[in-house]
DNA sequence: ATTAATTAATTAACCATTCAGTTAATTGTT
DNA sequence: AACAATTAACTGAATGGTTAATTAATTAAT
């Protein structure tokens, strides 16, 4: 009796495909698990491949980690690209930046248990470390910009603008942690709109 | 030859001694190695015990955890305790708890790679979650007394305590996020003279 | 025929947990 | 003060399962 095929229904992928694929298991994984959680063989699991197939790609849990990130930072950077700013009066342009960072479909991009868990591993893992910061420090400097074009039209008062978007960066990021802790679904706009205010406040502080 | 005693210099201790410094060579461990990362036998190697003791003790790793939350907890209410607000006047209090607030003291305290820990965990686990919301809901209620005090004595505008003070932790677990990426040793100090001044501007906030 | 995708088999280390045993301090009794 | 009984602190050894990683083999597409 000849050694039947045991190919499970799957469909041999090739790299471009199968790489991305594990990249985002790996990611639904540490949702669930933890980062220490999300073992190779749990990842693989998921999309039904033999656990090797990961270490033939990405040869250690570490790479696949960075790979990880670099998929987390794309996720971002694909986000700020869909905003589309151009074309609009400096008052309205302002508007449309804090109606997006506010909004809803925004900060549940990215879930902050992610977040949680790649920032606890940036503090072991210094290359973990630096790309993390490369992601805030690129977000740091599209709010600065956006920040200086509407001090330069004078829709706000001139200022530092590296200082405010350091200031709001700061505000997203607490919000992204308190909302966790407490705010409700009901509560949730009230407590966005809430947030917005403070950004604008602190856009026009000196 | 009869066995003999392998006390390796170490005292035998009680519960009460024991347990606490059980919990804290997990805070310790946590921190370098990540939650799944800090098993029992790494807990008990950093204080020299059998890890035996900490099943004997604890009897399993999430009574463990749930004992270093509340370690964590009981440090927050420890540095709050510390916290000597009476006999001052109303805008002398406010002040001070500013001061507190945004000092280096105050959120070195509990340093944030073991929170991003814990809270990660949190998502996972409802029972940490519901201590961990505790220990904000208590620093909330806490904050909303000291605006409300300071209102009614007319220092700042009347306004919702409680909103001012979900702004104000916002801000406050935003900063701990921010500084772990972006402030250095020097920058520090100018950064947080900004957060307080932020704050303030909140409190003022209708 | 060559190359890339995929699996299989194995290793050695580590994991939480159990259970049974040992050691030392404390307490009660004489 | 001496001694047995009790209790609490602690250790040892073994359990079954999981881990990342290696090496070799197999399968399918080009």
């Amino acid at each position: 009796m000849p050694k039947t095929s045991r190919n499970n229904g799957r469909q041999r992928q090739n790299a471009e495909i199968r790489k991305p694929e594990i990249v985002k298991s790996f990611y639904q994984t540490l949702l669930e698990r933890g980062f220490e959680g999300a073992s190779i063989a749990k990842v693989a699991a998921r999309i039904n491949i033999h656990p090797s197939l990961i270490l033939h790609y990405f040869g250690n849990k570490e790479n696949l980690t960075l790979a990880l990130v670099d998929y987390v930072i794309e996720e971002y950077a694909r986000l700020l690209g869909t905003v589309t700013l151009e074309g609009l009066s400096p008052e309205a342009r302002l508007e449309r930046l804090l109606e997006i960072i506010w909004s809803r479909e925004y900060y549940e991009k990215i879930h902050i248990a992610g977040s949680f868990s790649l920032l606890a591993v940036s503090f072991r893992n210094p290359r973990i470390r630096e790309k993390i910061e490369g992601l805030y420090s690129g977000y740091r400097n599209f709010l600065a910009k956006e920040i200086q074009k509407a001090s330069d039209a004078g829709v706000i008062e001139h200022q530092d603008a590296m200082r405010t978007a350091a200031r709001i960066i700061t505000l997203i990021e607490g919000a992204r942690h308190f909302r966790h802790l407490f705010v409700g679904k009901d509560e949730c706009e009230q407590y966005n709109q809430d947030m917005k205010a403070a950004t604008r406040m602190m856009m026009q502080m000196q």
